[in-house]
Formats: C-alpha cells, sequence, structure tokens
DNA sequence: TCTTTCTTTGCATTCGAAGTCAAATTGAAT
DNA sequence: ATTCAATTTGACTTCGAATGCAAAGAAAGA
C-alpha cells in the first residue's frame, strides 16, 4: 500500500564490504583480490570473485586514489582541437597512456584566459602527471614543479623553467625544406608565421630566416595564425608587398600551406607549384590529399607521443628525475607543391 | 649528519586539516568555506581563505568525491578522434561541461576491441555519466542503465534500448541533397556508404535510397569507410559498375565526398561539378575549403552539443527522466561539387 | 536582565578500499 | 603427534572532505 519513500532507481553499487559479505570474508581479502600479486589462498580468491562477478563488483576507483594517493589519471591540456594536427596527437596519447592503464582528464582551452581555472581542477583532481600541448606562463609551469605534479611538453619547452619535454625538431626541418628549396632556383622567399604566441611557430620561422640569410638570402615575414583562412591572408599580403614575383612560399604549418596553396590557384591563378612553390610543416592528413601533395615536414607523431608518455610515466615513478629535452627529426615528404631538384 | 630517509623532495599538499589547525579552527569549517551557501560567518570565512592560500591549498576533488559520491567527472567514449568530425565535437562537449564544473575523462577507442576494457573503467571510476560517440552493443548500452550511470547517445540511438540521443537528421537532410540533385537533372547516381557498423553512415544512405526509390530513380551502392582513400576507391568501382555514364554521387560524409571529387578530377579527369556532382554530409572544415566547396548538409554542432549537455546534466539530477531523443535539422550548403538549379 | 531565536561552530561519523600487523591456519619436518 | 615455518586471513586504521547534530555564541525581544 504505502509507497517506499525512497524508489531505488536502480541497485546501489556493490562495495567490496558487499562482496565480503556474500563470500564469507573479510574486506582485506576482497581488496587483496584485485591486487596483483596480493597473498590470497587460490580457492578463497575463486570464490570471492565469483561473488564480485554476481554482484556486479567493481572496484571504486575514488576510493582507491584517496588511499594510495594515486588517482591513475593524468591531465591533458590542449588548446587547439581544431587545429587538424591535434587530434591525433590527443587520440595518440590517449591510446597509449590507457594501454598502461592510465586514464586521461582531457581540459581543452578555447581561448587561453582559463588556464588558471583549468590549473586549479588539475591540482583538485590530485592527476599523477600532464601533459601539455598548450602556452603557459612560466609561473604556471612553475606551480607543476611546486606541487610535485610531473609534466611533459609536446612540442614546446620550457622557457626558463626546467620542465621535460617532446619536440620535432623545427631548426633540421626547416633547414630541409629551404635548402631543397635553394637548389632549385628559388629566389624570392615569403614566409608565413603562426601566431605570435606559438612557440614552434616562431621557432620554425625564425629557422627558415636564418637559414636562408645564411646562405645569402633575404625574405620577406607576414604573419599567420595557423588556419586555413590565415594561408590566403598571409598570400595576399606577400603578393603585395613582392610585386608578385616571389617563387616560394615557406609557411609555419601544412593547414597555412594549403591555404596558400588554393588561394593561389582560384584567387590569383597562379599555378603551384609551376609558378610557386609552397611548402608547410606537421604531414597532416589533408597535407597528402591529391590536390594538394603539400611539400612538408612530417612530425613523427607516434615516436613522439610514445616518448612522451614514456617520459611521463618515468617521472610519475621518480620525480626526481631531470628536465628531459627530446627532439625528433622530422621527414621530409617531397610532395608536389614544391618545385624541387 | 645523518641524511633524513625521506627527501620530501616537494612540499606535500596541505589537507582540510592543516588549513584548520594554521587558522585555528575546525576541519568541518574549512570544508564549509569551500561549499557555496555553507554557513560560515564573513570574519572566519576570510581568515580561512587567507591560510588556505598560505598553503596552497585545494580541495581533494578525489576525498570530495568519495563522501558525496559525485565525481562531477562525465566520460566521453569516442571512437574516431581522425575522422575530423569529431575533434570540433569534443572540443565543444569539453568546453561546455568545463563551463558547468564538470571534468572530462576521455576514453578513444582504436578499434572497438576494446570496448569491454573501457566500460569496466568507467564503472571503477564512478562517473557521474557518459555521452557516447561510438559503436556499443545493446547489452553495453544497457549496462549504463544497470548501473544506473546516465548517458547521452551522440548521433546514434539506442537501437532497441531506451536511451537518450541527440542526432542530426539524416532524413531530411538527405532528401534535400537528393531533391536538389534531381531537380538540376541529374539522372544516374551512385552512392558511397559508410562502414557496415555506422548508424550514421546506414541511415543517410537509407533515407538516400529511399527517397530516389520513392522518385523512380534507381542507384547503385558501394560501401565505404568514411576516409579520404574510399573515396576514391568507391569511385572506381561506380565507375566500373555504371560504365562512366553516373552524373552524381552522394556520399554518406564529407571526407569521401574530397577523396571522390580529388579522384575523379586527378584520376580519372572528370570536372566536378560539370561532368560529375558530388555531395557529402556534415560540414567539416575541409568541406568549404577552395578546392572543393562541397555540396553538403553541415550539421548543427554547436546546438547538438548544447542539447547532449543539457540533457546529460538533467538526467544527472533525475536519473528517472525518460529516454529522450532530439533530432536537429542539418543545413544544406549550396557549395560547388554539385551541378544545382 | 532574562528568554527566545537564529547563526556559527565543532564533534563525530561516513564514504570505499588499502595496508599493517597479529592471529589463525596450513604444511612440512621430525 | 609435535614443532616450526610459511602461508592465509581478519581486525583495525588510514586517506581527506562532507554533513547531521548538538553545543555555543550572538542578536533580538520582553
Amino acid at each position: 500500500m504505502a509507497e517506499t519513500k525512497q524508489p531505488e532507481s536502480h541497485a546501489a553499487r556493490a562495495t567490496s564490504y558487499d562482496v565480503a559479505r556474500h563470500a564469507g570474508v573479510s574486506q582485506s581479502a576482497v581488496s587483496r583480490c584485485f591486487k596483483p600479486g596480493a597473498s590470497v589462498a587460490l580457492r578463497t580468491r575463486e570464490r570471492i570473485l565469483a561473488s564480485a562477478r554476481e554482484l556486479n563488483y567493481y572496484p571504486n576507483a575514488i576510493a582507491q586514489g584517496l588511499i594510495t594517493r594515486r588517482s591513475n589519471m593524468v591531465a591533458i591540456i590542449i588548446s587547439n582541437l581544431t587545429n587538424l594536427y591535434y587530434p591525433e596527437v590527443l587520440a595518440e596519447l590517449t591510446q597509449r597512456l590507457s594501454a598502461q592503464g592510465i586514464r586521461v582528464l582531457l581540459f581543452s582551452l578555447a581561448a587561453e584566459s582559463d588556464v588558471d581555472e583549468v590549473l586549479d581542477q588539475v591540482w583538485r583532481y590530485r592527476v599523477d602527471g600532464a601533459i601539455v600541448a598548450a602556452r603557459l606562463h612560466p609561473e604556471q609551469l612553475a606551480a607543476f614543479a611546486d606541487r610535485g605534479v610531473p609534466v611533459v611538453l609536446y612540442n614546446r619547452i620550457g622557457e626558463g623553467i626546467p620542465v621535460a619535454s617532446v619536440c620535432c625538431d623545427s631548426v633540421s626541418g626547416e633547414h630541409a625544406l629551404v635548402d631543397a628549396l635553394l637548389a632549385s632556383g628559388h629566389q624570392v622567399f615569403g614566409i608565413i608565421s603562426g601566431p605570435a604566441d606559438s612557440y614552434v611557430g616562431e621557432e620554425r620561422v625564425e629557422a627558415a630566416r636564418r637559414r636562408l640569410q645564411q646562405l645569402g638570402r633575404s625574405c620577406l615575414i607576414v604573419r599567420g595564425n595557423f588556419d586555413y583562412a590565415s594561408g590566403d591572408a598571409a598570400l595576399r599580403e606577400l603578393m603585395r608587398m613582392t610585386d608578385r614575383n616571389m617563387d616560394a612560399v615557406i609557411c609555419a604549418n601544412d593547414l597555412m600551406a594549403i591555404g596558400v596553396i588554393d588561394s593561389a590557384r582560384t584567387n590569383f591563378g597562379i599555378a603551384v607549384p609551376h609558378d610557386l612553390s609552397v611548402v608547410g610543416f606537421d604531414g597532416v592528413g589533408p597535407a597528402t590529399w591529391l590536390a594538394y601533395q603539400v611539400t612538408t615536414i612530417r612530425q613523427p607523431v607516434r615516436r613522439m607521443t610514445e616518448a612522451a608518455v614514456a617520459m611521463l610515466l618515468e617521472r610519475i615513478e621518480r620525480p626526481d628525475l631531470s628536465a628531459e629535452q627530446r627532439l625528433f627529426p622530422g621527414e621530409l615528404l617531397p610532395g608536389s607543391s614544391a618545385r624541387l631538384g
């Protein structure tokens, strides 16, 4: 007649005590059953596991985290998920971490405005470590060390602060591109940079500029922001500045290179690579599409993510490890967006 | 002289007890300071917050989760992060959830092999809910209900099982595309599907096929797998089957449409849209690139993610809410990859 | 001044699993 | 059967914050 007050729409989740009671053992025994290498008699273990299965028991990772002080979660802080390059990195990182029994707490920054709120949450969740592919201030980076949270930076370095990092070598990559362009007789160079706050963007542009200078060439640099549209905008600017006699454009990433190629062909009626060579950086998927076949430097994403994960796990085990920097060479993809040798 | 045994490389993280001692109050008072709307005198609160700042105290979300039975974490389970469409969705979801004070535990599936291990972790971490954009078996979906974990499906429905979901309307979208193609006199149609296990893929293909049938046209369907390369492969097959007199290709997503366009132009010397019209679905970034300008249906990602988050939060508050399905119409982007009007 | 009421505070308990230590059981060896 | 060691088990405490409840304090009214 009288309705129960608490409908209990679903079965309450079983705890280790429930399993213990059901199997007629102590809670400790249940706990030990889920810890590899613990001392439990075979018969007991089987009985407990049977009860666990019957009660649909899964150890509460939250409670485990509290007592062991290990959340088995790692924060991934990433800025532009819309950047084509990062999704691949994120997927790789997530899968590699999963394979190591570690979960990913994802923080994706819209603007860099909210970095501090993100860090607030990172501290609260007691993550075991963090992989950062976003622009952080030195103080923000220092906070990780202060709080004893190991970090590995991805494609950026801790400017001024010692932090472990994994990067793709911008210098050797740009040198390869510049050398190839020069070897095939290009004369007038334009460079399209990334946004001012991008570490790799500035590094790539600087590497290309110096190499050109070193070999006695000058170049014009205009600012882009890594996206497709900025390729077109930057190209227009370069065309104006060079009076249309530019024959090579070096872009700080593939997406802008693609924007340049499209704009050159469609808006300027320029044949790529016949009249204008365009090179990029990253080796994102669309770079190999038939319409573009961008001449670019492909980052070794698998090796880089593997290294990032390995370095992070090492540092979680041994927080005193030094702030190693690992630099991976990219691979020149010849493509056909540049008239080479 | 004698070294201390435990180096304590970094300051141990402060707990609410440390703050309480420092401020000369009880732990309860500290706890209440961080809970909005709790009863603490202004002077006390200020003193406590000052101590907290000084000790660099951040409430331990793990401990909070244990006692409140709310982790404030939501699982996002996603299959192909490399699919161009999903990164955008993921970024939107993450930012919207963040804005609501909820963290994202990301699970990215490489193959669908490991779904069960992923679910295992989902249960262990006591997430408050989940957003699923991956193929799950009915039993796997049912497990969410069993365990009282609210779910919202993204671009798929709980076939047979009542689950809340957010989808973009395949039927109206494909009708719009087919109608436009027919209105401009296309005769011989090819359809490129997604992989067999894709819900939206099958739905889109089926919608297009039926519409064509309804209007008295037949068509050939070949299977693709949503990626760029499969556009080319499928086009080759269609060309063979139709003896090259096909004049419209309907692709289950934009990426394959792009593959078809490139392949038609480069490998077959076919002019798009003059000799062949190609339409896609999704409205991903590259679809609007100058080289393609794919005629497609753009999914209202912002509205869809907003709805998904809202529905999930509602269900976290009120687990008994019904398994509502929300269907959002896509928007026809005319593009120029199809000869329309 | 003395109640009465409302606010502020602290005590003690709770969440769920891990791990220490000692007790109990098992097995081997005599 | 008895001793000793090795293995298995359980009682109890711990992690860090939240919260019900009662006590203490402050403000208001008589």
